[in-house]
DNA sequence: CATAGGGCCTCCAGCAACTGGAAGGTCAAG
DNA sequence: CTTGACCTTCCAGTTGCTGGAGGCCCTATG
């Protein structure tokens, strides 16, 4: 199987799929013209990967969920925590943007939008640590 | 007034100021040792440009927003729309970031998370795909 | 006056996680 | 035999900084 028609099958661009290759994530073998050979297996995993990464998991997230994934003995308890970490960033992230929407939409509703040149964005964004700096 | 003023004084790190310097956001003087030399005209740039990017602007955005803050004739209505992009970006993270969180805590709820080898989290992220790809 | 400690400077490299492009080999069809 | 679609490697760029090396500069203390 040639790379594109892995590319096809994961939903993963060629390029990424050498990306992975390059830090270490597959070992595809080769032809005697240079191609990379795909098995089954590295479908798999490039598979795995791609959905791990969708659902938010880092890179080195990822290394670890194979690493768990590849080793049969784990207990599903490490896989949940590393999940469940994952969880939490997301959560947090959550709460920032949403701290930032609220800031920001008050700020457009307080706006305007007309032809003058007064701005309650601009100033808020101005002022607000000019008065704690520059009093 | 010198750079670890200005950084402590705007929030930002001296690196930061750095860069934005080379980025083009402030121009400040050199005293004749090559110290750079601030103005409070510098900090209240610098301290526009974190306000707005703790808001999720980009520093394109920034370079937009100040343009429009340096020129005084501009129009509210210019401001609004950057920021109404901005804000639209801000929900679509959100909605995809709730979309993360929903299966992801749905995958976590089944893990037993014991001490069995046995994974729902694993078998999800290694099966989809694959009953798609290689049936 | 020498030295120790900070602060300041520039430049280079690297983070995540790819993505784009150049330069070139390979292969199948017409 | 040529065309065009593949494939290869390698290098550079993306965003927004951040860390470190190497080296001035400035002040204070002995």
């Amino acid at each position: 199987m040639n790379i594109s028609d892995v590319a096809d099958k994961s939903g993963l661009p060629a390029k990424t799929i050498r990306y992975y290759e390059d830090i270490g994530f597959i070992k595809p073998k080769r032809l005697p013209n240079g191609y990379r050979d795909f098995e089954n297996v590295e479908l798999h995993k490039l598979a795995f990967i791609g959905r791990a990464r969708s659902l938010g998991f880092s890179i080195e997230d990822c290394r670890t969920l194979l690493e768990l994934y590849n080793d049969t003995s784990r207990a599903s308890a490490d896989v949940k925590q590393v999940a469940q970490h994952n969880l939490k960033e997301i959560e947090d992230k959550i709460a920032d943007l949403k701290a930032m929407h609220a800031t920001l939409s008050h700020l457009i509703d307080e706006c305007a939008g007309d032809h003058r040149p007064d701005c309650p964005i601009l100033d808020s964004l101005g002022n607000t640590v000019l008065t704690k700096s520059l009093s």
